[in-house]
DNA sequence: ATATAATATAGAAGATTATCTATATCATAG
DNA sequence: CTATGATATAGATAATCTTCTATATTATAT
């Protein structure tokens, strides 16, 4: 029970900032490769990567290497799971 | 659009906070006083206090002094808006 | 008017977060 | 195998957040 309250708050902790709001926004219309978010956003390349790790770490986007690009999409079971609390 | 996603993250960042979220659960129930909410948790008094302005800050909360206490219940409107993003 | 109970505010300290620059790693093309 | 493009990591810094103690305010009861 506690556990879960935890990864809740760190999911929510993930969805509470602008710019990765943005980014889930973004990605509900489907998979985007990190290159196209940043074109989106006045911020570097690593604060990209710190907060894409962010989403990921907190189970919010699946993300998955393809050649030299990441390309994220969101983790449906997971923000399901987001969802129920509410 | 961007004044709506501010309101957004700030109702999400209210919630991203174990002590938080939890006082959110136990008022789901319906309207507590603050010091009920206060005997479930290891913090002090000007912590909740702190807490509890947070949440109603956010929106999330509807605060009501009755007498000498603070009751507090779930801002059922606000809720419902940061469902709808889901 | 005073004492007491409930809550709020101020100020300080430590932890966490978001950002940057510099550099490293990984993948591909030539 | 080297150069280049995409992404990640390290380290620093400034801002924000959470908590505390001490104190102030507000409401009630005597």
């Amino acid at each position: 029970m506690q556990e879960k309250y935890k990864d809740l708050v760190k999911m929510l902790k993930g969805l509470a900032d602008e710019t990765r709001l943005k980014i889930m926004k973004m990605l509900s219309s489907g998979e985007l490769c990190a290159c196209k978010i940043l074109e989106e956003f006045d911020i570097t390349q690593p604060t990209l990567s710190y907060h894409m790790k962010i989403l990921t770490d907190c189970g919010l986007v699946n993300a998955r290497r393809e050649g030299a690009w990441m390309k994220y999409t969101i983790n449906d079971e997971n923000l399901e799971k987001l969802k129920e609390i509410f």
